[in-house]
DNA sequence: CAAGAAGTTGACGTTGACGTCAACCAAAAC
DNA sequence: GTTTTGGTTGACGTCAACGTCAACTTCTTG
């Protein structure tokens, strides 16, 4: 039933990182693959984790960061308690990453604005230099 | 005219970074304070540098990039050359963000529903709990 | 069975972005 | 006049996130 593993290469092929990488990520228990023998089998739940992990740091959050978040994707046996303060966790990140957003769209607006200006400068640059 | 200049301190104040960042930046020419004998003094210019790389940061983008873009920003005295290069970096930069956000829509969208199913989930758990 | 090929564990190196510390200067306050 | 206060320049330290390399094991393939 759980013959949906991979190698340590085919990660690396599928999801384009370095076998040190991942062998980085799971020192620091962000992924925890099971064994065969020595080597590494990466399940299903590795590879949703480890497709987390890069989004997360697409958006440049340091690695701490997404292993705590990584929780909130991971059910689990957890108690009320603690999955209440999960989700907690989620809601504040959820803010978080709305907030970016607003900020991105922000950033956004201004380079655009500031292209056109830019490209109609070079027109006036342009024109200037055919006339002389 | 140009009275309308900070000292270091009054920098890492207003922006929040230490003297020592500062000092940084400029050694890596992304600001170019004025001088009053020993001492920086840092211009309108400075600041608008130091805003507009601090939300680069915020983006995950390194200080190279972000130095480079910088220009775009100083129309400065640049040959049409340059400034058409300048014109196309900021071009490839803004199609970054714009996917960027796409990424990010995503994860909001993924966060969001994964809250959404965590609330029932505990809701249930809360049910089950009344009923024993 | 020898020789890859694929994987493993340390250990050390590297790069970016600063922090920290020592030694110094210069104007201002006591 | 000397002690703060605010600033300066090196030089070296640090931390995250891997890269690189050596020495080893374990299939598998000719």
């Amino acid at each position: 039933m759980t013959k949906d593993t991979m190698t340590i290469r085919q990660m690396c092929d599928t999801f384009g990182v370095t076998a040190r990488t991942l062998r980085f990520y799971e020192s620091k228990e962000l992924l925890s693959p099971l064994r065969d023998g020595q080597r590494r089998l990466f399940t299903r739940r590795d590879r949703a984790r480890l497709k987390l992990i890069l989004r997360g740091k697409r958006f440049g959050f340091p690695l701490e960061e997404i292993r705590q978040l990584l929780d909130l994707y991971d059910v689990g046996d957890q108690q009320q308690t603690q999955y209440r303060e999960t989700i907690d966790r989620a809601r504040a990140h959820l803010a978080e990453l709305r907030a970016h957003r607003e900020d991105l769209d922000e950033a956004i607006a201004d380079l655009d604005q500031q292209i056109n200006w830019g490209a109609r400068m070079l027109a006036t640059m342009k024109r200037k230099d055919a006339a002389e």
